[in-house]
DNA sequence: AAATTTTGTTCGAAATGCTCGAACGTCAAT
DNA sequence: ATTGACGTTCGAGCATTTCGAACAAAATTT
């Protein structure tokens, strides 16, 4: 399951796609402007952006070409497909009004990990996820809290197919030490992020599995590190999220 | 702008997409079972299944390949493209909560109506609406109040691309008919769907325009026939909706 | 307002790369 | 153990994509 070599991709949809990831992050763009970012010919990008429209992935307006509506339908199907969604929904709402923190679920996909669902405490700060981010798992304390509940080779597939990239100084780098932290996790049942994905930002995570024991995702809470640490984090927080999980967990069996 | 006949439309890509719209509907699926359904060889299917998973944009699961959570990941950037969302969110949980009902936002693409956002109320029933459904305009009270607000030119582009498809017998399905209903939406202000789309279901819908009187979408409180009716529904509701909107309006400015 | 530059769109021709079918490997069921 | 169904790989023919150049349409400048 590590190889990602693939054989033989097809090129053709490849550009398709390649289109919509740079309509995503660059704005508005018109054809021109694809063209030389994405290397093709003025033609080439035209045609795709017109068969892009003709579905609704790509929608025309003053300012060029956006991602179009028709992905949100996708999504939401997408999201729909994890149980854990619907049933997480409401107790991260109550959590998330119980601690004025923001309140986060979490699910993992090819070794990554997707933000399903965020509810907004009063107190909650702005960070760079959004509901549909998706993260590197060692960089989330919601991450963590799942690789800690797959077995090692597992957890070693995902390294060798992401690595450990850093997104601050703080960010577990080392295989070994996270094999460390990892254990660490599964022994008092939550994951602590310190700073390991945006300073000055810590976060506490639950891992929530299923009748086997498999992760089908994890709840996190988060906020700013003056007001996420000592007792509060890893006491009271922590234990808000072990019941939260819990409960999800029953209700998961009959659902 | 009515021209949607595509000179040469990228095949490739577009064999790519229906794949896609195959697995959203047709749940998790395999090669064979795809490739008789689209009528393509298997190793077509194949190939194009291992580079959407590549990308992210379908997952391969024991029961075979599902549309990935890196569709959540553009639909909500699509999503958050239009200002209407963020600013009639918490309003709409407002009207949720006060009429307990469901309360949705719609906002039109391609001559069709996206629902962005839907809060629910109390006794809300269920629909076939979600967050991301797309629907024809004149079968929907906040499609019907966006419409209201386009030229008449452009309702004309609308129906001469879409058609005016019924749901229901009391869908409008005569144009003459559709304008004369919307000189009346513009008259009063408001939109009434009286089981156009859905049996049994009424709803009431207000559009919401930018400084220049431009449609960035609707505002629509939907329910059972029973309690949606006479003057709750064209006084008390439509007024709710009328001022609700207006705030929203008056917010867009500032944002 | 004319001219110029930039951008969007169309089209032909060459060759890339997609599609198909057949064969192989794998798994489950009988 | 054997059969069948499914997923996967691979070669070869040719359908399709890609590019570039030319044209049309805007936008920006003089």
């Amino acid at each position: 399951m590590t190889d990602n070599e693939q054989s033989r991709p097809v090129k053709t949809a490849a550009t398709s796609l390649g289109i919509l990831e740079r309509l995503k992050t660059g704005g508005p763009l018109g054809p021109t402007a694809l063209a030389s970012d994405l290397g093709l010919a003025k033609s080439t990008v035209h045609r795709h952006l017109k068969t892009l429209e003709r579905e609704g992935f790509v929608v025309l307006d003053d300012d060029g070409y956006r991602v179009g509506l028709r992905l949100l339908d996708f999504g939401i199907h997408a999201r729909n497909q994890h149980q854990l969604y619907e049933v997480a929904k409401p107790k991260l709402e109550e959590l998330a009004e119980q601690t004025g923190e923001k309140v986060w679920c979490v699910t993992e996909e090819q070794g990554r990990g997707f933000h399903l669902y965020g509810a907004a405490g009063k107190h909650s700060v702005r960070t760079p996820a959004r509901e549909g981010t998706r993260s590197y798992l060692h960089q989330l304390a919601a991450g963590k809290a799942i690789l800690s509940a797959f077995p090692d080779e597992r957890v070693h597939e995902i390294i060798d197919q992401h690595g450990l990239p850093a997104k601050t100084p703080h960010t577990i780098t080392d295989p070994d030490e996270l094999f460390e932290e990892l254990a660490t996790i599964r022994e008092r049942g939550f994951a602590v992020n310190r700073e390991e994905i945006v300073p000055k930002l810590h976060a506490v995570g639950v891992v929530v599995t299923d009748q086997t024991g498999y992760p089908v995702g994890a709840i996190s809470i988060s906020g700013p590190s003056n007001r996420l640490k000592g007792d509060r984090l890893t006491d009271d927080l922590a234990d808000l999220l072990l019941g939260a999980a819990n409960e999800v967990e029953i209700n998961l069996n009959f659902s």
